[in-house]
Parts: structure tokens; C-alpha cells; sequence
DNA sequence: CTGAAAGCGCTAACAC
DNA sequence: GTGTTAGCGCTTTCAG
């Protein structure tokens, strides 16, 4: 009834492709001192050779101490957010792959793991988030998803992401621009933000105006613009953006990023923008959606980008893309330095702009 | 003799504590044939005794004819609900410590697998689902997640759920209820609006009228709402409801459901209602935002209850909930089911009435 | 430094 | 019916 995959690949295979013992091969896969760099190389060719990924449960069933890794996150919104799952979903492949395993602890109100766990993969920071003081002060190893000077982390580049993003429009013609974020609080949406605003500001274009909104989902970001897009076109009351706590956003940023009105009439309905710039994609969607049941269209009457590249959210949007499983792979080589104790370091990867159908140049 | 690591229960130890052989015991938990039942009952209890579950990486790993079981769902929508992302979390810890892979693989617009795979898990059926004559016609082992006569198929009772916020409301006076929902072509969706309209009609309670909504997440609840807000306040024009293909709906649901107006002034704002039974608890925080936004007040103007018991979606809503856990356990035993060519059964999993801070007495 | 061999917990031939 | 035994793919002593 059921085809055995005899095809599958083993360290026997790398062995002998390598020229040496299955031993070997596993020392190497596991970051073994002990190995001649010579070997090393033969073996990692061997692997790269044959596309070599090697058994989860195998792994998992010889490994007899399973280092358990705690996720940390915001308190209850986990599987609220679309692209933290795809992110997960990475994560969890490349930790069970790399033998370790993946509990889902519940964390408390701080996000903390409430059961004690062998290392941790933090979400999210903050800038002066409590919750890295108390990792460190406790001596658990982890690793961040984001930025932050002195931890070891990695993510996307927020900064080149935000920069891409206003180049793009800029080239375009969209001299103003609306941001539309989550809170600047968190250390991505204040990368992308300063990334597209210092941009802006190269360009002796506009300071493009900053709404943010303290709810990332789409619905957050449709009531946040089309609360803007109501105050807007009255023309004279100007909205007020919340931002984070005082001292947690860049200078640049926080200098009433909200208070400038373009003198040149611009865009449709006497709009001060001609062009979004949403920090994820899932924000995008909120703002076209707002967007279209305002009357406006998109991209002819006002453009949008997003960023993330979520696969789910259709095959129009114009966004940044980051890469999600190499932030994954790094993060779980990260974890393994952090048990390694080896020293720390930070990795931003790269992001890429990708043109869909929701930016067109300025009318 | 073996002597077994004390931290861990094997398979050694449940033969020991039974007085069999290892393979018996192997047999029992696999539900293979040929085992004496007397033999049985004495490994099963030896299981219970000892609390034993078995290794799900063994099981894994031994079982190496893997048998894949495809994801049959929505094209491209996966990540974008939560509660199917709940599910799933459930369902492969389920497959997985039964010994069987989930493969996630992707599937065409038809929502039919791309790779062939050994079974299938099929969700969200509609009522004329093409996929399910072509699954039976290649005669691949499946399960709906879902409720269809004569398929294997496991759900939460949708109409007893309906039934019991019905009969909640009614309980607080909401004589006058509106029903926000996906499409109802939906059999999940159709189920808990039959319970919900047929518990009112028995009632001799007014019919609630129907809101769909094309959008299942809670941006699409908000907008359907905040439309049906805005055309419900002028007093006139009444808003068409869109309904799946004929035929495809109850026939007691199809029936103008929108067209009726009560008589007796009603609720706030001459709404003609009091209360929104929302078939998801995503559509009823968009629900909520959207009565909110307009200046209602929940649950003191208006009150809304849920269905499914998201953890994440808050701690304040009134909601049905159901036993995700369950569904998913039952999901793989018919899986197995299949696998074995058992005779073909549906079950209902029993689903209860959680009441929180989102319903109040009618005013 | 590298290889041979002994399992991790479980399933499934194959014997009895 | 039930027990014996040989692996599943990998890690890890322990020799060489």
C-alpha cells in the first residue's frame, strides 16, 4: 500500500561521498571540536553536494538531553499575527532539525517563559525591554529576533527596508508620503520608519507624516486610516499620533513627525500624501481596504508598499521582502553559539524590494 | 535484561507491568488486529497505571514507510486564521505522536494537494465540494474536517452551538438578534446560523436577520457591520444580503432572511437589534469594533457573543466554545480509520456555553 | 583526529 | 495469538 521513500538521504550517504565514517559526518553536522578543518570541508561538501538535511526524529530520538527552547513573545497575540507564524513555522523546522526542541511554554504578562526552559528565542523587543535584563541576569541563553546593540540577535534589515521602500516611491514621483506603523516602540517598526524617513529627508523631500497604531492587525490599521483619512479632509484639524513612551523613539522621529503640512496641494481629496508605506503587510492591507472604501484607488489615486512579502497576502501587493528562513537559519545558529557560550554578535539580513501591482507613478 | 532509563516510560515497561512481550504492546497501541481481547485489556490498563504515551520521535522514526498525510485547505489563506492556525497546532501533535508526517503540501487553487500524498485532511468543506467526489474518485484515505453526510468527518456540533447562544440571549432578552457570518455556503458557517435561527424561531422570536460577509477575518466583520450600520440608520433601505449559490443554504435560512423589519421599536439608534450572535470570535471582535467605533456601547447597548473560544482573541467575550483538542484527536483516529478501510463514520464533538463580560441583560 | 559499534523507543517481519 | 529480532537515522562512548 504505502511506497517506502528509499530514496531518503543519510549520514551514510555524506560518508561515503565524503570518504569517511558516519561519526564523522555527525560531528561536523553538530559543531564537534575535534574535526581536522580539512575533514570539515569534505564533509559540509558532501552535504552541499547532496542536498543533505538531516532526520528530525532521529535526531531527536538519539539526542538523549533535549535542550528546551522557550518562546517569548507578547502575551497572548501569538497566533494573531500572521507573519509571526510563518516566522515560526521556519523556526520551529530549523530548531528541530538542528536537534533541539521547541516547547511552547506559556509566557506571563511580561512575556517570559512561566516554566523554566534551557534557552530562549525572544520576540519583539522593546528598546529598554525588561525582559532582556532578566535573560541575562539569570544567565539563560538566548537569542533575539530584532535589533539591539550588545544581544545576540538577528533580523531583517528594518533600516535598508524602509530606505528601499522611499527610494522606490521616490522614484516614482511620490514626494509625500504617509507611514502608516505599529507602535514605534518596538524596534522594527522604528527601523523601517527611520529607515524610509531618513530617506525622505536625503531627498529634501517632505518629512513624510507617521500614523501609528498600537494594533498590527489589518482591522488596526483600517481604523487608524480611515480615522486619518475623516480628519484629513476636513482639512483643518490635525490627528494626533500617539506615540510610544517618552526617550524610546529615535530623535528624528519623535520631533512632531505629525505637525508638518505640505504647502503644495498634492493628491486626490486634498490628501497631504500620494503614496503609503505601510511597515507589514498585514498594516497594508488595512490601509488599501481603507483606501477603497474612501473612494480612493489604489495604486492610480494613491500608492502602497508593505513589507514582510507574507505569501497569504495576495500576488499585488508591492512590498519589501525580507527573508524569513534565513533569519530562522541564523537564529537557530545563534541559539547554538549562545549554548556554546561562544561570543556574541548581531546579523542583520538582507531585504529586497519586490514591484507588484500596488505602486504606479504619481499622476 | 533492558534496564530502562527510570526518567522515561517505554514500550519494555508496559510489557513488564502487562506480562507480555513488547510487540503486543506494540500492537495494542496501534490498533492492529490479532491481539486476544483479554491481552488487550491487560496492556491497556498497564498504560493507564503507568501513564505511558508513547515517543512520538520512535514512533516516527520507526514507522519509516511514512505515510504523508496532505493539508487540504483554502488556497492561500492558511496563516490568515487564527483559529485554523489553533487547529492545526492540535492536529500535527496528534498526527505526529500517532506516528504520522504531516506534510504540508501545497495546494492548488482547487484546494487539492499539488504532490500526491497517502491521505488527506480536507477543511472547510462546502456543500458541493469538488474535491471531495475527485479524493473518493482516486480513492485516497481522507477526512473532513467539517460535517458531510456518508464522508469520514469530525466538527464541532455547530448547530448545538448556535442553539446555545441562541438560547443564551434569549435568556437575557434579546428577542431581536442579528447574525454576523461568513459565507454560509460554509457548512461550518451554515450549521451555526441554522442552530442559532432555528432556536428563535421555536422561540417565537422575530427571525434574526443575517449578515455575510465574504471576508472571515475581523476587518471583514468591521466593514460589513459598519456598512450595515450606516444603511440601517437612515431607516430605509434595506441591506441585501449576499447568499451562496442556490440551493446551497437551508432552505429556512434562504428565505428572506433580511427582509424582515421588527415592528416593536428595538435597541439603540433604532437598530433592530440588541444583540450580534458573530459565528467566530474573530468576526466578533470586528463586531465590536465596528459598534464601538459607532458609538455603541458592548455589552450595555449592544450585546455580542462569539463561537470557538480563541484564547487569544481576549478575556471578555462570551463565547461558544469548542473542544479544539478533541476535534483534532478524533480527526487522526478517523485518519487511522481510513487507513484501515473501516467503515465510514461522522462524529460531532460537544461544544459548551462560555459566558463573559460581552452579553448583558436587554435593556 | 577518526572509525566501529552500541543503543535511543518503537514497529513489523518472521518465528513459534 | 504472541514472542523474537532486525532495523528506522542519528549521536556517542570507546578504541585505534
Amino acid at each position: 500500500m504505502v511506497v517506502t521513500d528509499s530514496s531518503r538521504l543519510t549520514v551514510h550517504d555524506v560518508a561515503m561521498v565524503a570518504g569517511v565514517s558516519i561519526a564523522t559526518v555527525s560531528r561536523v553536522l553538530n559543531h564537534r571540536p575535534g574535526v581536522s578543518p580539512a575533514t570539515r570541508a569534505k564533509v559540509l561538501a558532501a552535504v552541499e553536494r547532496l542536498g543533505y538535511r538531516p532526520d528530525r526524529a532521529a535526531r531527536e530520538l538519539s539526542n538523549r538531553r533535549h535542550v528546551t527552547v522557550g518562546l517569548c513573545t507578547a502575551y497572548g497575540h501569538r497566533r494573531l499575527i500572521p507573519f509571526f507564524m510563518l516566522f515560526l513555522e521556519h523556526l520551529m523546522e530549523e530548531l528541530a532539525s538542528s536537534g533541539l526542541r521547541l516547547k511552547d511554554v506559556p509566557t506571563g504578562r511580561d512575556g517570559l517563559p512561566l516554566e523554566p526552559t534551557d534557552a530562549c528565542m525572544l520576540f519583539g523587543a522593546h528598546a529598554d525591554d525588561p525582559r532582556i535584563a532578566d535573560l541575562q541576569k539569570r544567565k539563560v541563553p538566548f537569542v533575539l529576533i530584532g535589533r539591539r546593540e550588545g544581544v545576540r540577535c538577528v533580523a531583517a534589515d528594518g533600516v535598508a527596508g524602509g530606505r528601499l521602500a522611499a527610494e522606490h516611491l521616490l522614484r516614482l514621483g511620490h514626494t509625500n508620503a504617509l507611514h502608516v506603523t505599529g507602535e514605534l516602540f518596538s524596534q522594527a517598526m522604528s527601523d523601517r520608519a527611520a529607515g524610509f524617513v531618513s530617506a525622505y529627508d536625503e531627498a529634501g523631500a517632505p518629512r513624510p507624516r507617521v500614523l501609528e497604531t498600537d494594533d498590527l492587525s489589518a482591522l488596526g490599521a483600517y481604523r487608524a486610516m480611515t480615522r486619518d483619512l475623516a480628519t484629513r479632509s476636513h482639512g483643518t484639524h490635525l490627528h494626533h499620533v500617539h506615540m510610544g513612551p517618552a526617550g524610546t523613539v529615535p530623535d528624528r522621529l519623535a520631533m512632531n513627525a505629525s505637525a508638518r503640512t505640505t504647502a503644495e496641494p498634492s493628491g486626490a481629496r486634498g490628501l497631504d500624501y500620494t503614496a503609503v508605506f505601510a511597515a507589514t503587510d498585514e498594516l497594508a492591507n488595512g490601509v488599501i481596504a481603507a483606501l477603497t472604501d474612501a473612494g480612493l484607488r489604489v495604486p492610480s489615486d494613491v500608492s502602497v508598499i508593505g513589507f514582510d512579502d507574507m505569501p497569504e497576502i495576495g500576488d499585488e501587493l508591492t512590498t519589501i521582502r525580507q527573508d524569513i528562513a534565513a533569519v530562522a537559519k541564523t537564529a537557530v545558529e545563534l541559539l547554538h553559539e549562545a549554548l556554546n557560550g561562544a561570543p556574541v554578535r548581531g546579523v542583520r539580513v538582507p531585504v529586497s524590494l519586490v514591484v507588484r501591482g500596488t505602486t504606479a507613478e504619481r499622476r
